[in-house]
This record gives C-alpha cells, structure tokens and sequence, in this order.
DNA sequence: TTGTACGCGTTATCAT
DNA sequence: ATGATAACGCGTACAA
C-alpha cells in the first residue's frame, strides 16, 4: 500500500496535517496560497486519500452493495449498467454479488455486508417468500435497501418493479388471438412476485377471451439448464402438445427454441412463441423472437438516483414504501405471427 | 452504520476489547469458555467487524478492482463471472469498473483506486498502445497488476490471453478451404494486441493459401454501433463486395448479420461469416453463426487464483511477466458451411 | 489467559 | 489562517 499520506505531506511542506487535509478539501479557511502548495505537491505525487481511513472516520464507504440472482443474465447486467451510470457520476462504488437464486447464499452476502463495508443494498431477491430474516439485520443496522424487479412482498421499502401483469396479459392476448387453442405458460418455480405477476396476467387474457387454460399448462422450472431442457422437449414430443408459449424467463424461451428445433416443428406455424428478455439480438434469432424487454438500464438509473438522493438529504423517510412501476415493451416478431 | 463494535461487546461481557478481538479471530491464546461467550454474543447481535477499521489496519482491503472497456459484453462478464467464483471462495470482494473503451476514464478509474481501495487491479486495457503512465501509477503504489486479454504490451506483469493468432487463422483457413476470395477481417481499430493477433492469424492464412489479401478489406471500426451498421451496408451493397467475413469481435459479427438480413444477401451461399464471441445463442441464430468463442470463465478464475495465490504469500516474484495463453474453441455451424 | 496502550490515516473540534 | 489533539474500530506488541 502507499505510503504516501497528508502527514508525509504536511511534512515535506512544514505544515500540520490538518492544514493540509482541509486544503486538499477546499476549506475556505485556507488560504489560496497554501492550498496552490498541497494541491501542487499532492497531484506530482500522485496523492490519494486512503479510502479506508476516510470510510472509517466518515462512517460511510461510498459504495453500494447490489446483490442479484444471476449475474450473467443480460437483465441485471443492463440494471447494473444503470445503477452504475449513475453512481460513477456521484462518485461511488458498486460492489456486484451473485446469489445464484440461492437464499442461503444471499444470506451469507447480506450478513458480510452488516459492517460498513457498504452505505446501502440494492437487491433482487433469489426468493421473494422463503425468508426475510436477513433483510432485517440490514435494517436494524440502518443500512438502506432497495428492491428492484423480484422485490420482497412483506418487507417495505422503495420497490421498482416493471407492469409484469399487463405485459404478460397483452402477449397472451396476441397469442390467443392469433389463434393459439393451447397456451403454456413457462415460469421459474420460485416464489416471486414476477413470476405471480406474469401469470396472473397470463390468465386474465385466458379469462376474457372466454377460455379455461389448463392448469398443467403452468410449468414451474427450476436452475439446471440441462433438465429444463429435458422437460420441454418432452413437453414438446407429445401429440397434445402447446401451440403456443410464454416464456417468463430469458433462458425458458430460449431452451423453448432450441427444443423446438430439436424436435422439427416449425415456430409459428406449428408453435408460436413470445419470451421474456433483453436479449440484444432477438431480431437475428431463427425465428426472430417476439419479446417482451424490461426498461433495464433505466429501472437501475432511476433506482440509483433515488437512492444517491436518499443518502444526501439523511432524510430517511426517502426510503419508506414507495412502488415504481415502469413499462416493458412488446415487440412482435416472426416467432408469434 | 451500526453500533455494535467489539469494545461494545467487550463491555457487556467484563472484558478487554483485546480479548474480544482475539476470540473473534480465533487466537489459541484464548480460553474456550471465553471464546464462546464472545461468539454466543456475536452471532446474537448479527456483529460484523467493521470492514474499514479491519482495512486500515490490516493495510489491505481484500477487495479485487476489475477494469473492463465494456461492461455489458458477453466475454468480459464471463471472465468476471470466472474471477469472482474464486473470490468469493476465498472472501475476497470485487469492485469492477467500465472504462467505456475509453484511455482516460480508465485513467480516472486507476487514479481513484490508488487510495488503498482495493489490493490489487485486474484489467483489460481500453487502448494498448496510447498510455501505460497511470499503470505506472500502480505500480509506485505497490498495487500488483494482472492484464488479461488486452495486455500491455510494454508493461511487465502476469498476462493471461487467449490463442487468438492461431484460431483466427484457422477461421479464416476455414473459410478460404470453402472457396472464399475475397475475405474482409472486421476489427475494433484501436490499438490491441488481440486484434493485432488475429488480423496476423488471418494474414497468415492468406499467405499459406497462397493469395494476396486485399489491404482495404483489412477493416477497422469504431464504438458506434450505428455507424458501423451503416459502413457495413455500405461495403455489402456493392458489387464487388466480400464473399467471406472474420469478425473479431461480437458486436461486428452480430453487425454482419443483421446488414446481410437487411440487403436479402444469403448466409452462407453469398456470404460466409465467422465471428469470435462468447454468445450462448450462436446455435439459434438465423443461420447458426459459426464463433470462435474464448475460454472466458477460465480466463477469470485461472487468473484469480494466482492473483489470490500472490497476495496471500506476498511473494511480489509472482506478479512477474509472465504470459499464459488459453486456447479458444472455434465451431462450425451453418453461416460458414 | 487476559488487560493496557498504541497506531493505522483521516477529519472535526477546539485552540492559537 | 493554521496547529494540536482526539476519535472512528480494529488488531497487535507488550505487560501482567
């Protein structure tokens, strides 16, 4: 580590070290002149406060703490991006961790986290119904959280989601009204709020265009790509199969393609698909994939500019129970025509 | 932040913070009894050691700084991915930081990283060949380095990249075995090794072919997607357009594509493309995309694991140039059969 | 086995 | 306008 400190440079310039430490922080007390001074000797030898010294002495790190559930995800990879855009703007850290939809894991995350190592969490919970234990140490130590998409249903605080219920519900819609007679719905079996979401909206279409779905038509999924696989080609095999599908998650609608080309039947004549994704290239996709893409990146920037807003004014009501709800965008494509 | 600290705890329990501290970490000094009166308390009060004190005094963060020129990237998200599996195993934080591509905000990035924020920096450069001063900067600190990928090319240091020459070359050996005459290399056109590398790998198989390759399908783009969209309609609309592509990177592989979809121009009877990236959705593209992808995940742990390896022994030896090259996977599918 | 005292580098308070 | 000093919370050298 550097040796460099504002003692060895309040020595080297025959001053006090608090002199220089409110030169280098631009107090008015200081005259210009001997700011010029430390400012001068600080910059040629490449001067940096220790973060630590400061972080420990200012009860606050400048960085934030964001857990999700899957960090290759393109989803939570563009809200990183926008939480990031706009914290590098305020001058703080992001210190990414990956839950693997693990609550056990997010467990151990949250509590490495209970001692100062952050000013606040950002998170996407792995399971919004199993446990909400850990979130309430963050509270008890006052550390703020924010939900973003799969958000905690009986913890408050400021929760951004996107209108699950509505998009699922209008991509439903365009699939029964193409002509789709056997629709399924593809989840995660987690419990979350997305998910309900999702399919709440996914039966509502079902309701108003008079139709009873059928209840083996929810399929819940687990996180082994392989066995996921296996299930929708079987899926896929039988004589009764789907007609049409929705994809609740990037990697179902996906697996959802590749079975289907596996097996040779044809996208949409055979099976219309619309999936849930962010995916830059759905465009290119063979057959280019109907989606339903989240506001990413904005739902990280909004979230983080409340966020950095909260942290400013101290004013800890900022962080009480407030729903932001943002819209997704249905895009159509050869894969639902 | 929270009030619980060791002294706190050490007056509830009659003892010396020292005592604490100790039966905290474990110290053989110390009685079982009082051990597990620390602990019972501890663990009672979810207490967590304040990670800024701990840094400060211990010199060291255990936290991983991680530049990237492109955050939202398939293959450095991986290779983060890779990194943070060993680091997380071994209790280490990572902190990454986008440089957008771009020399000076990876200077800022490193500037504010020399306040003792994080033990040591693992970083893809933006631009290899315009400055290595603010590794310098590092350096004088006592900040080890790890490159990865784009390495520096004058700056001493552990080094882990992919074979890029080789696998180029046989990409474009590939494509010229399948009757290509006219191939154009697609590549970013700031100053990397890596695209050094491949464009030497596609010269070398034009030159073992026998063929002379034509200087103005040597072609270099730049970070805007949308006018390198329009470059690539451009140089496929004309007659005399290329028959073969080696895009060295994803975005201008997927740019490619979807200028070809525009111009109706057919893959691969018209036009056969390869292209390097680490896309999980190659198989599904329209057609299948024929990718070079490197081993990015094993980029990240393998480089990990020496950098924990070296900042455990503190054995600065091991931060020495040293080069390890990983070898990529090339896959044939329909776009260049 | 446990306690006392100090320093890591910074900033804020209280002098001068 | 500048200096001396204390404190943030932790771990360790030294003392008991």
């Amino acid at each position: 580590m550097s040796e460099i400190t504002i003692k060895f440079l309040a020595e080297k310039l025959n001053l006090a070290s608090s002199t220089v430490s409110r030169a280098l922080n631009d107090s008015h007390e200081i005259s210009d002149k001997t700011k010029k001074r430390v400012l001068d000797l600080a910059k040629s030898l490449n001067f940096q406060p220790n973060a630590n010294a400061r972080s420990l002495r200012e009860q606050k790190s400048k960085t934030i703490g964001v857990i999700v559930p899957d960090r290759v995800n393109n989803f939570f990879n563009l809200v990183i991006e926008g939480l990031e855009s706009v914290c590098r703007e305020e001058g703080y850290s992001l210190i990414v961790y990956n839950s693997y939809e693990d609550v056990e894991q997010e467990k151990k995350i949250i509590y490495s986290l209970l001692g100062g190592k952050v000013d606040a969490v950002v998170i996407s919970l792995a399971d919004e119904e199993k446990e909400v234990q850990h979130l309430e140490w963050l509270r008890e130590k006052n550390i703020p959280i924010l939900f973003f998409d799969r958000v905690a249903r009986h913890v408050s605080g400021l929760k951004y989601t996107t209108n699950d219920l509505e998009s699922a519900y209008l991509a439903t819609k365009h699939l029964l009204d193409k002509g789709c007679k056997k629709v399924a719905f593809l989840g995660l079996s987690n419990t979350s709020s997305v998910g309900k979401a999702r399919q709440d909206g996914f039966i509502k279409a079902h309701i108003e265009h008079g139709l009873v779905y059928d209840k083996n038509l929810l399929i819940g999924f687990g996180h082994d790509d392989i066995e996921n696989q296996k299930v929708l080609e079987k899926l896929f095999y039988k004589i009764n199969r789907p007609d049409g599908v929705l994809a609740a998650a990037e990697k179902l609608g996906i697996a959802t393609l590749r079975a289907l080309h596996n097996l040779r039947i044809k996208i949409p004549e055979q099976v219309r698909i619309v999936s849930f994704t962010n995916m830059q290239f759905a465009d290119l996709l063979s057959p280019a994939l109907s989606t339903i893409a989240q506001p990413a990146f904005e739902l990280g920037s909004t979230c983080a500019k409340e966020l950095i807003r909260g942290l400013k004014s101290k004013n800890i009501n900022l962080f009480e129970e407030k729903k932001i709800e943002l819209p997704s965008k249905f895009t159509i494509r050869d894969s639902s025509k």
